[in-house]
DNA sequence: GATGAATTTGGGAGCGCTCCCAAACTTTCT
DNA sequence: AGAAAGTTTGGGAGCGCTCCCAAATTCATC
């Protein structure tokens, strides 16, 4: 299999160089006759020209990266983010886009990482799972020149594209659902402290609790980190305060939020009526099948992989923001009282 | 942020190109003193060679993909694949390699996926999640001239590099485990028709069985697909043959079967023992605590890496197999009758 | 201090494309 | 028929590196 050219294809078929370069490329200005010629020889041949003369010379890779800080290393507890993957991988095969994937698992990475990313002529522009609070690394991109898209609102937006979920309509939907259906003394787990989908989707329980009229009680309130086991371990703490129905900010969670209501001798939705968010499918597997918020995650990475696209063609000025809307889907884990 | 070069650095410093690159590349033909002043430049002026060109003119890319064929879409349903991609990506930072990632959700995507793999001066070479019987993808890589690694051993692997854990072994000393402690009637729900390590895993618990001196019961060999409701649906399906004991062939599955098994009113691991395979975080987590077999995920990710990186570098003639064992971990899902 | 060997440095050639401009060829219109 | 306009084609000039060879410099040796 020797290397082939586009020279060795143009010498083939009897045209130039740059014929074959423009038939490849889709230009309209060839002939249908020689269009079909060329065409002929890069299928029989197998010609594929060569990505890196083709970048060097246009100035673009046809690649991007998904950047996973240390900060969420959530990346393997958390089936969200798989998930996410796949919808930005899938999003990137439809745009005829390759994707590099940067995990920085700590701070050491993180140094290594960062000039791989911002290197020249390897990267188009890059997706950065972000809404973490004081991140270096997502800092340092959102300050660099490389175009960039953030995966979840940045506590500070200001001139910064990015794409989120409606986290706060998402979350108080979800209680507010809750709420009438008659439940009172509604709790809440939280995610991990310093997202921004953390602060959104308490808020949003704040607020569907205020407009039902219900008073919130900071001690129905505990901190999880979006895994299972803190979704156990702030069940327990929550129990004593007898709480009717319990929010959780994630289905992770809800999962072992369930697990410690079970283990307290108590039924779902009977004693504890749970809801949770994300709608992974674990919901619908799990017994009782889980009440949550559907995030369109597939939709969310394709959505995501436009925006940069746009960004990368036309510049970041105005920032653009995408919010997704959620969808709250009705299971078994929380009654109908 | 204008766009530096070799050329401008050399300018800087007053040198020439040739030596710049030198210095950069850590050649050792340069005298301290120019080392010194061209690092400070480079340092100062935040230079980064252009990658494109780099590989361009070297024909090589520091660049590896990682391809999950279609037929893994249990990316998103078994936590494994995650925690794979974590220890590939951890292995790559390692080494100062970007990882790409090819996700196909279905053949178009494979058709679409293909072409950006093999294109030349894009990737040194793949690592191919494998193991499945007559995967288009897998075949049209195993016979591409890229240097690649397979990971789970391929069917037919007469001349194919891969790396797998010893599945055999790791099946057969969780069997032995449990008929050890005396249960008998073990049963097994298999992963996914057509994996090498559905049959090695198989072929284990046999092994196991005949070393015990226990008959291998075919009713007590349920398929499952390594989902989690596969393992729910297999274990259901087990338990009118009145099992002692269940080895499933992941713990994703095998929590599954715990599900199914409490539903039935019995109790884990009074009516029945589980042992479940890969140790995922979740084994120690679920209560009870799944005994299990420890595939060194981490660990796994990093060598494929090296050893990609050593056909690379070397050449493919003779392939190169490594096998990794595996550890039991008890915890209590088997007690200890 | 001259000679040769070893080390360091500079610059040309090229990697395989894209992009632009001008040349060649067609078509249309007067 | 000839000019004007439009379309298709070819080739030069890069893109920013690496690699090699030769030139320049340094060092050791007699």
């Amino acid at each position: 299999m020797t290397e082939l050219t586009l020279e060795d294809i143009a010498r083939q078929v009897g045209v130039s160089r740059s014929t074959v370069s423009r038939v490849i490329n889709g230009s309209p200005h060839v002939s249908e006759d020689v269009r079909e010629r060329v065409l002929k020889a890069v299928q029989t041949t197998g010609f594929q020209p060569n990505a890196a003369a083709r970048s060097l010379a246009s100035q673009r890779s046809y690649m991007i990266g998904l950047v996973l800080p240390q900060s969420v290393s959530a990346f393997f507890t958390d089936p969200f983010f798989p998930h996410l993957t796949q919808g930005i991988a899938y999003g990137c095969n439809n745009n005829d886009l390759t994707l590099s994937l940067f995990l920085a698992g700590n701070h050491e990475d993180e140094e290594i990482i960062l000039p791989r990313i911002s290197r020249r002529g390897q990267l188009d522009g890059v997706l950065v799972q972000s809404g973490q609070l004081g991140d270096w690394l997502i800092e340092r991109l959102a300050k660099s020149s490389l175009p960039t898209v953030m995966i979840g609102r940045p506590f500070d937006p200001a001139g910064i594209n990015y794409i989120d979920v409606d986290n706060v309509r998402g979350a108080s939907s979800a209680v507010r659902h809750l709420a009438r259906l008659g439940y009172r003394r509604i709790a809440h787990i939280t995610g991990s402290a310093g997202s921004s989908a953390t602060v959104d989707r308490l808020e949003g329980y704040k607020a569907a609790l205020q407009e039902a009229g219900q008073p919130v009680d900071l001690r129905l309130i505990a901190e999880g980190n979006f895994s299972e086991s803190s979704g156990y371990m702030a069940m327990k703490q929550l129990l004593p305060h007898n709480p009717q129905a319990v929010f959780a900010a994630s289905d992770t969670m809800a999962v072992g939020a369930m697990r410690a209501i079970h283990e307290a001798g108590l039924r779902v939705p009977e004693d504890v009526a749970v809801v949770g968010y994300d709608d992974l499918p674990v919901a619908a597997t799990i017994t009782p099948a889980l009440t949550t918020v559907r995030q369109p995650i597939l939709k969310f990475g394709a959505r995501a992989v436009e925006l940069l696209m746009d960004v990368i063609a036309n510049g970041s000025a105005p920032a653009r923001h995408i919010i997704l809307d959620t969808e709250l889907i009705l299971r078994d884990s929380c009654g109908r009282k």
